[in-house]
DNA sequence: GTCTATATTGAGATAGAC
DNA sequence: GTCTATCTCAATATAGAC
Protein backbone atom coordinates (compact mmCIF):
# COMPACT_ATOMS: atom_id res chain seq x y z
CA UNK A 1 0.00 0.00 0.00
CA UNK A 2 2.80 1.99 0.54
CA UNK A 3 3.02 4.92 -1.81
CA UNK A 4 5.64 7.21 -2.88
CA UNK A 5 3.41 9.97 -4.26
CA UNK A 6 -0.41 10.83 -4.45
CA UNK A 7 -3.26 11.12 -1.89
CA UNK A 8 -2.06 9.42 1.43
CA UNK A 9 -4.38 9.59 4.00
CA UNK A 10 -7.99 11.55 4.12
CA UNK A 11 -6.43 12.85 8.05
CA UNK A 12 -3.50 14.63 6.39
CA UNK A 13 -4.99 17.67 8.10
CA UNK A 14 -5.82 16.83 11.82
CA UNK A 15 -2.18 15.12 11.59
CA UNK A 16 -0.59 18.46 10.87
CA UNK A 17 -2.40 20.25 13.64
CA UNK A 18 -1.56 18.18 15.64
CA UNK A 19 2.20 18.48 14.67
CA UNK A 20 1.94 22.13 14.16
CA UNK A 21 0.66 21.99 18.30
CA UNK A 22 2.98 19.86 19.85
CA UNK A 23 6.33 21.79 17.75
CA UNK A 24 4.55 25.46 18.29
CA UNK A 25 4.67 24.16 22.00
CA UNK A 26 8.16 22.82 22.42
CA UNK A 27 9.86 25.65 20.35
CA UNK A 28 7.63 28.64 19.74
CA UNK A 29 5.70 29.66 16.83
CA UNK A 30 8.41 31.60 15.39
CA UNK A 31 11.07 28.99 15.47
CA UNK A 32 9.59 26.63 13.88
CA UNK A 33 9.51 26.28 9.95
CA UNK A 34 6.58 24.84 7.66
CA UNK A 35 9.48 22.48 6.61
CA UNK A 36 9.53 20.86 10.27
CA UNK A 37 6.11 20.35 10.39
CA UNK A 38 5.69 18.67 6.80
CA UNK A 39 9.17 16.66 8.28
CA UNK A 40 6.96 15.20 11.57
CA UNK A 41 3.78 14.60 9.13
CA UNK A 42 6.26 12.98 6.22
CA UNK A 43 4.56 14.95 3.68
CA UNK A 44 6.87 17.63 1.91
CA UNK A 45 6.34 21.47 2.72
CA UNK A 46 4.16 22.24 -0.50
CA UNK A 47 1.85 19.99 0.76
CA UNK A 48 0.91 22.10 3.49
CA UNK A 49 -0.78 24.31 1.89
CA UNK A 50 -3.56 22.29 0.75
CA UNK A 51 -4.35 22.98 4.03
CA UNK A 52 -3.71 25.75 5.07
CA UNK A 53 -3.50 29.09 3.12
CA UNK A 54 -0.43 30.28 5.26
CA UNK A 55 1.51 29.60 8.62
CA UNK A 56 -0.64 32.69 10.25
CA UNK A 57 -3.49 30.76 9.93
CA UNK A 58 -2.60 27.00 11.19
CA UNK A 59 -2.13 29.09 14.20
CA UNK A 60 -4.94 31.30 14.93
CA UNK A 61 -6.92 28.27 13.65
CA UNK A 62 -5.45 26.17 16.52
CA UNK A 63 -5.89 28.88 18.86
CA UNK A 64 -9.53 29.06 17.93
CA UNK A 65 -10.30 25.85 18.18
CA UNK A 66 -8.71 25.21 22.03
CA UNK A 67 -10.54 28.43 22.88
CA UNK A 68 -13.71 27.39 22.01
CA UNK A 69 -13.37 24.11 23.20
CA UNK A 70 -12.91 25.76 26.43
CA UNK A 71 -15.70 28.25 26.59
CA UNK A 72 -18.16 24.82 25.15
CA UNK A 73 -16.55 22.74 28.32
CA UNK A 74 -16.93 24.85 30.55
CA UNK A 75 -20.88 25.56 29.95
CA UNK A 76 -21.40 22.12 29.79
CA UNK A 77 -19.49 21.86 33.61
CA UNK A 78 -21.61 24.93 35.30
CA UNK A 79 -24.77 23.87 33.57
CA UNK A 80 -23.98 20.33 35.58
CA UNK A 81 -24.30 21.65 38.26
CA UNK A 82 -27.36 21.52 40.85
CA UNK A 83 -29.86 24.55 40.34
CA UNK A 84 -29.73 26.50 44.03
CA UNK A 85 -26.04 25.75 43.98
CA UNK A 86 -24.29 28.20 45.61
CA UNK A 87 -20.91 30.50 44.61
CA UNK A 88 -18.72 28.65 46.87
CA UNK A 89 -19.64 25.55 45.05
CA UNK A 90 -19.92 27.08 42.09
CA UNK A 91 -16.19 28.54 42.31
CA UNK A 92 -14.59 25.01 43.21
CA UNK A 93 -16.20 23.86 40.27
CA UNK A 94 -14.32 25.81 38.09
CA UNK A 95 -11.14 25.68 39.94
CA UNK A 96 -11.35 21.59 39.34
CA UNK A 97 -13.01 22.15 36.12
CA UNK A 98 -10.02 24.52 34.91
CA UNK A 99 -7.57 22.81 36.34
CA UNK A 100 -8.66 19.20 34.96
CA UNK A 101 -9.29 21.15 31.28
CA UNK A 102 -5.66 22.72 31.06
CA UNK A 103 -4.04 19.47 31.97
CA UNK A 104 -5.59 17.65 29.48
CA UNK A 105 -4.32 20.03 26.77
CA UNK A 106 -0.65 21.40 27.96
CA UNK A 107 0.46 22.21 24.52
CA UNK A 108 -2.51 24.32 23.48
CA UNK A 109 -2.98 25.89 26.47
CA UNK A 110 0.72 26.86 26.21
CA UNK A 111 0.12 28.31 22.54
CA UNK A 112 -2.65 30.04 23.75
CA UNK A 113 -0.65 32.58 25.83
CA UNK A 114 2.43 32.28 24.73
CA UNK A 115 2.22 33.20 21.16
CA UNK A 116 -0.72 35.68 21.37
CA UNK A 117 2.06 38.46 20.09
CA UNK A 118 2.40 36.26 16.66
CA UNK A 119 -1.14 36.50 15.43
CA UNK A 120 -2.08 39.50 12.75
CA UNK A 121 -3.60 42.10 14.60
CA UNK A 122 -7.13 41.12 13.22
CA UNK A 123 -6.30 37.16 14.61
CA UNK A 124 -5.17 38.86 18.06
CA UNK A 125 -8.40 40.75 18.49
CA UNK A 126 -10.63 37.25 18.12
CA UNK A 127 -8.35 35.47 20.47
CA UNK A 128 -8.90 37.64 23.25
CA UNK A 129 -12.48 38.07 22.66
CA UNK A 130 -12.79 34.93 23.59
CA UNK A 131 -10.37 34.98 26.18
CA UNK A 132 -12.19 37.60 27.90
CA UNK A 133 -15.46 35.40 27.58
CA UNK A 134 -13.76 32.43 29.86
CA UNK A 135 -12.82 35.27 32.19
CA UNK A 136 -16.28 36.45 32.48
CA UNK A 137 -17.45 33.43 33.20
CA UNK A 138 -14.93 33.28 36.52
CA UNK A 139 -15.46 36.96 37.27
CA UNK A 140 -19.60 36.25 37.17
CA UNK A 141 -19.29 33.57 40.01
CA UNK A 142 -16.97 35.64 42.31
CA UNK A 143 -19.43 38.37 42.09
CA UNK A 144 -22.39 36.31 42.68
CA UNK A 145 -20.05 34.94 45.72
CA UNK A 146 -19.46 38.58 46.92
CA UNK A 147 -23.18 39.71 46.38
CA UNK A 148 -24.53 36.77 48.62
CA UNK A 149 -21.77 37.84 51.37
CA UNK A 150 -19.95 34.19 51.27
CA UNK A 151 -16.64 35.36 49.39
CA UNK A 152 -15.13 38.95 50.88
CA UNK A 153 -13.25 40.43 47.46
CA UNK A 154 -12.01 43.93 46.92
CA UNK A 155 -11.70 43.66 43.20
CA UNK A 156 -13.41 41.17 41.57
CA UNK A 157 -11.61 42.08 38.14
CA UNK A 158 -7.98 41.50 39.96
CA UNK A 159 -9.15 38.61 41.70
CA UNK A 160 -10.37 36.64 38.76
CA UNK A 161 -6.94 37.45 36.96
CA UNK A 162 -5.91 36.47 39.81
CA UNK A 163 -6.96 33.06 40.19
CA UNK A 164 -6.59 32.03 36.07
CA UNK A 165 -2.86 33.09 36.65
CA UNK A 166 -2.67 31.19 40.13
CA UNK A 167 -4.13 28.21 38.63
CA UNK A 168 -2.33 28.21 35.01
CA UNK A 169 1.00 28.00 36.80
CA UNK A 170 0.06 23.91 37.79
CA UNK A 171 1.00 23.89 34.09
CA UNK A 172 4.40 24.80 34.80
CA UNK A 173 5.37 22.15 36.69
CA UNK A 174 2.76 18.96 37.06
CA UNK A 175 3.96 16.28 35.70
CA UNK A 176 1.87 13.64 35.73
CA UNK A 177 3.23 10.24 38.02
CA UNK A 178 5.03 12.77 40.63
CA UNK A 179 4.75 13.08 44.03
CA UNK A 180 0.55 13.99 43.79
CA UNK A 181 -2.37 12.74 41.93
CA UNK A 182 -3.54 15.59 39.94
CA UNK A 183 -6.96 15.58 41.79
CA UNK A 184 -4.74 16.04 45.02
CA UNK A 185 -3.47 18.91 42.91
CA UNK A 186 -6.52 19.99 42.71
CA UNK A 187 -7.25 20.18 46.38
CA UNK A 188 -4.70 22.38 47.35
CA UNK A 189 -5.13 24.74 44.67
CA UNK A 190 -9.02 24.41 45.84
CA UNK A 191 -7.33 24.75 49.54
CA UNK A 192 -5.90 28.55 48.19
CA UNK A 193 -8.45 29.43 46.37
CA UNK A 194 -11.46 29.42 48.63
CA UNK A 195 -9.24 30.84 50.88
CA UNK A 196 -8.11 33.40 49.19
CA UNK A 197 -11.60 34.69 48.61
CA UNK A 198 -12.87 34.07 52.04
CA UNK A 199 -14.08 36.53 54.35
CA UNK B 1 30.73 65.63 15.28
CA UNK B 2 28.14 63.67 12.68
CA UNK B 3 30.38 60.74 11.46
CA UNK B 4 28.96 57.78 9.26
CA UNK B 5 31.93 55.74 9.68
CA UNK B 6 34.39 54.70 12.66
CA UNK B 7 33.86 54.85 16.38
CA UNK B 8 30.25 56.42 17.29
CA UNK B 9 30.15 55.70 21.25
CA UNK B 10 31.45 53.49 23.85
CA UNK B 11 28.11 52.91 24.70
CA UNK B 12 26.97 51.25 22.14
CA UNK B 13 27.13 47.82 24.21
CA UNK B 14 23.80 49.01 26.73
CA UNK B 15 22.37 50.33 23.50
CA UNK B 16 22.80 46.68 22.32
CA UNK B 17 21.28 45.38 25.15
CA UNK B 18 18.48 48.13 25.65
CA UNK B 19 17.08 47.37 22.17
CA UNK B 20 17.57 43.73 22.31
CA UNK B 21 15.51 43.29 25.68
CA UNK B 22 12.70 45.60 24.07
CA UNK B 23 12.52 43.90 21.19
CA UNK B 24 12.88 40.43 22.13
CA UNK B 25 9.86 41.20 24.91
CA UNK B 26 7.59 42.74 21.95
CA UNK B 27 8.36 40.19 19.39
CA UNK B 28 9.75 37.27 20.32
CA UNK B 29 13.48 36.17 20.46
CA UNK B 30 13.08 33.95 17.64
CA UNK B 31 10.72 36.65 15.58
CA UNK B 32 13.73 39.29 15.61
CA UNK B 33 17.04 39.90 13.64
CA UNK B 34 20.00 40.87 14.30
CA UNK B 35 19.26 43.51 11.70
CA UNK B 36 16.40 44.53 13.73
CA UNK B 37 17.96 44.91 16.60
CA UNK B 38 20.90 46.86 14.68
CA UNK B 39 18.64 49.22 13.03
CA UNK B 40 16.84 49.99 16.43
CA UNK B 41 20.87 51.20 17.70
CA UNK B 42 21.87 52.70 14.72
CA UNK B 43 24.59 50.20 13.29
CA UNK B 44 25.07 47.76 11.16
CA UNK B 45 23.83 44.15 11.91
CA UNK B 46 27.93 43.38 11.81
CA UNK B 47 28.92 45.80 14.53
CA UNK B 48 26.67 44.02 17.08
CA UNK B 49 29.76 41.30 16.75
CA UNK B 50 32.04 43.20 18.52
CA UNK B 51 29.37 43.24 21.66
CA UNK B 52 28.55 39.73 21.55
CA UNK B 53 29.85 36.27 19.90
CA UNK B 54 26.06 35.84 18.95
CA UNK B 55 22.61 36.05 19.14
CA UNK B 56 22.20 33.11 21.64
CA UNK B 57 24.90 34.73 24.30
CA UNK B 58 23.08 38.06 23.99
CA UNK B 59 19.67 36.41 25.01
CA UNK B 60 21.08 34.66 28.10
CA UNK B 61 23.53 37.75 29.21
CA UNK B 62 19.87 39.45 29.38
CA UNK B 63 18.61 36.71 31.37
CA UNK B 64 21.17 36.37 33.92
CA UNK B 65 21.59 39.84 34.20
CA UNK B 66 18.23 40.35 35.33
CA UNK B 67 17.94 37.10 37.75
CA UNK B 68 20.93 38.21 39.20
CA UNK B 69 19.93 41.90 39.70
CA UNK B 70 16.56 40.58 41.09
CA UNK B 71 18.12 38.21 43.59
CA UNK B 72 20.15 40.72 44.82
CA UNK B 73 17.66 43.13 45.69
CA UNK B 74 15.67 40.72 47.81
CA UNK B 75 18.60 39.86 49.68
CA UNK B 76 18.85 43.70 50.42
CA UNK B 77 15.21 44.13 50.91
CA UNK B 78 15.22 41.09 53.02
CA UNK B 79 17.74 41.84 55.42
CA UNK B 80 16.65 45.80 55.46
CA UNK B 81 13.54 43.68 58.15
CA UNK B 82 13.90 44.30 61.62
CA UNK B 83 15.91 40.92 63.56
CA UNK B 84 12.80 39.75 64.82
CA UNK B 85 10.59 39.91 62.39
CA UNK B 86 7.82 37.27 62.26
CA UNK B 87 6.49 35.40 59.03
CA UNK B 88 3.61 37.56 58.22
CA UNK B 89 5.79 40.25 57.38
CA UNK B 90 8.03 39.14 55.68
CA UNK B 91 5.69 37.40 53.44
CA UNK B 92 4.21 40.85 52.75
CA UNK B 93 7.66 42.09 52.39
CA UNK B 94 7.94 39.67 49.97
CA UNK B 95 4.54 40.07 47.97
CA UNK B 96 5.24 44.16 47.49
CA UNK B 97 8.61 43.86 46.96
CA UNK B 98 8.09 41.15 43.90
CA UNK B 99 5.56 42.90 42.65
CA UNK B 100 7.02 46.15 43.13
CA UNK B 101 10.56 44.95 41.25
CA UNK B 102 9.18 42.94 38.07
CA UNK B 103 6.96 46.03 37.31
CA UNK B 104 9.71 48.48 36.86
CA UNK B 105 10.87 45.52 34.31
CA UNK B 106 8.17 44.00 32.41
CA UNK B 107 10.23 43.80 29.51
CA UNK B 108 13.02 41.43 31.51
CA UNK B 109 10.37 39.66 33.48
CA UNK B 110 8.52 38.76 30.34
CA UNK B 111 11.55 38.26 28.62
CA UNK B 112 12.86 35.41 31.72
CA UNK B 113 9.84 33.29 31.75
CA UNK B 114 8.43 33.37 27.68
CA UNK B 115 12.02 32.85 26.39
CA UNK B 116 13.58 29.80 28.52
CA UNK B 117 12.75 27.39 25.52
CA UNK B 118 14.79 30.00 23.18
CA UNK B 119 17.88 28.91 25.45
CA UNK B 120 20.98 26.33 24.67
CA UNK B 121 20.66 23.82 26.92
CA UNK B 122 23.08 24.67 29.09
CA UNK B 123 21.96 28.18 29.04
CA UNK B 124 19.25 27.08 30.22
CA UNK B 125 20.74 25.23 33.12
CA UNK B 126 22.40 27.96 34.57
CA UNK B 127 19.21 30.30 34.17
CA UNK B 128 17.14 27.78 36.31
CA UNK B 129 19.52 27.40 39.08
CA UNK B 130 18.77 31.45 39.73
CA UNK B 131 15.16 30.86 39.35
CA UNK B 132 15.67 28.34 41.78
CA UNK B 133 17.09 30.15 44.16
CA UNK B 134 14.78 32.97 44.23
CA UNK B 135 11.78 30.70 44.57
CA UNK B 136 13.31 29.12 47.81
CA UNK B 137 13.79 32.39 49.08
CA UNK B 138 9.82 32.59 49.26
CA UNK B 139 9.61 28.87 50.66
CA UNK B 140 12.14 29.61 53.36
CA UNK B 141 9.20 32.25 54.36
CA UNK B 142 6.79 29.89 53.84
CA UNK B 143 7.98 27.53 55.41
CA UNK B 144 9.17 29.30 58.87
CA UNK B 145 5.07 30.74 58.91
CA UNK B 146 4.24 27.21 59.21
CA UNK B 147 6.69 26.08 61.79
CA UNK B 148 5.37 29.14 64.10
CA UNK B 149 2.34 28.24 63.41
CA UNK B 150 1.53 31.06 61.47
CA UNK B 151 1.05 29.48 57.78
CA UNK B 152 -1.45 26.56 57.11
CA UNK B 153 -0.54 24.99 54.22
CA UNK B 154 -0.82 21.65 53.03
CA UNK B 155 2.15 21.79 50.57
CA UNK B 156 4.73 24.55 50.97
CA UNK B 157 5.97 23.52 47.13
CA UNK B 158 3.24 24.37 45.66
CA UNK B 159 2.47 27.08 47.50
CA UNK B 160 5.54 28.91 46.72
CA UNK B 161 4.75 28.17 42.66
CA UNK B 162 1.38 29.39 43.22
CA UNK B 163 2.05 32.45 44.94
CA UNK B 164 4.34 33.89 42.41
CA UNK B 165 2.06 32.38 39.62
CA UNK B 166 -0.26 35.05 41.16
CA UNK B 167 1.53 37.63 41.22
CA UNK B 168 3.34 38.07 37.72
CA UNK B 169 -0.20 37.71 36.31
CA UNK B 170 -0.30 41.35 37.50
CA UNK B 171 2.17 42.01 34.87
CA UNK B 172 0.16 40.57 32.24
CA UNK B 173 -2.46 43.59 32.59
CA UNK B 174 -1.28 46.11 34.90
CA UNK B 175 -0.36 49.58 32.78
CA UNK B 176 0.27 52.70 35.02
CA UNK B 177 -2.35 55.29 34.90
CA UNK B 178 -5.08 53.38 35.10
CA UNK B 179 -7.91 52.99 37.81
CA UNK B 180 -5.80 51.65 40.89
CA UNK B 181 -1.86 52.48 41.79
CA UNK B 182 0.98 50.27 41.81
CA UNK B 183 0.60 50.09 45.68
CA UNK B 184 -3.26 49.50 45.82
CA UNK B 185 -2.43 47.00 43.33
CA UNK B 186 0.15 45.38 45.79
CA UNK B 187 -2.47 45.80 48.68
CA UNK B 188 -5.19 43.60 46.61
CA UNK B 189 -2.76 40.92 46.24
CA UNK B 190 -1.01 40.88 49.47
CA UNK B 191 -4.87 40.86 51.02
CA UNK B 192 -5.24 37.63 48.64
CA UNK B 193 -2.29 35.94 49.24
CA UNK B 194 -2.21 36.75 53.45
CA UNK B 195 -5.78 34.80 53.25
CA UNK B 196 -4.44 31.94 50.68
CA UNK B 197 -1.46 30.54 53.63
CA UNK B 198 -3.95 31.79 56.34
CA UNK B 199 -5.09 29.54 59.38
C1' DG C 1 34.68 50.26 16.37
C1' DT C 2 32.09 50.48 12.40
C1' DC C 3 31.49 50.07 7.67
C1' DT C 4 30.39 47.47 3.18
C1' DA C 5 30.16 43.27 1.04
C1' DT C 6 29.35 38.62 1.02
C1' DA C 7 29.24 33.50 2.14
C1' DT C 8 25.95 30.30 3.43
C1' DT C 9 21.83 28.67 4.87
C1' DG C 10 17.04 28.29 5.29
C1' DA C 11 12.69 30.56 5.42
C1' DG C 12 7.48 31.05 3.28
C1' DA C 13 5.12 30.28 -0.56
C1' DT C 14 3.93 28.84 -5.53
C1' DA C 15 3.85 26.18 -10.18
C1' DG C 16 3.12 22.39 -12.64
C1' DA C 17 3.76 17.25 -13.23
C1' DC C 18 1.65 12.96 -11.79
C1' DG D 1 -3.49 15.35 -2.74
C1' DT D 2 1.29 15.09 -3.02
C1' DC D 3 5.48 15.48 -5.30
C1' DT D 4 9.70 18.02 -7.12
C1' DA D 5 11.60 22.16 -8.27
C1' DT D 6 12.04 26.79 -7.69
C1' DC D 7 11.25 31.87 -6.77
C1' DT D 8 12.25 35.41 -3.63
C1' DC D 9 13.67 37.08 0.41
C1' DA D 10 15.94 37.35 4.75
C1' DA D 11 18.48 35.12 8.33
C1' DT D 12 23.27 34.55 11.09
C1' DA D 13 27.73 35.30 10.83
C1' DT D 14 32.36 36.60 8.83
C1' DA D 15 36.14 39.21 6.12
C1' DG D 16 38.58 42.97 5.15
C1' DA D 17 38.70 48.09 4.26
C1' DC D 18 38.82 52.45 6.75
Amino acid sequence: MARTQGSHSDITGPRIRDAALRLFAQHGYAAVSMRQIAKEVGVQAGALYNYTPDKQSLLHRLMEGHMRELLAAWQVQESSGEAGEDAMAQLERFVRFHISFHMQRPDAVFIAYMELRNLSEENFILIEALRSSYEDALEAVLKRGVDTGRFRIPDTKIATLAVIAMLNGVMTWYRSGGRLSLEEVESVYWDMVRKSVGV
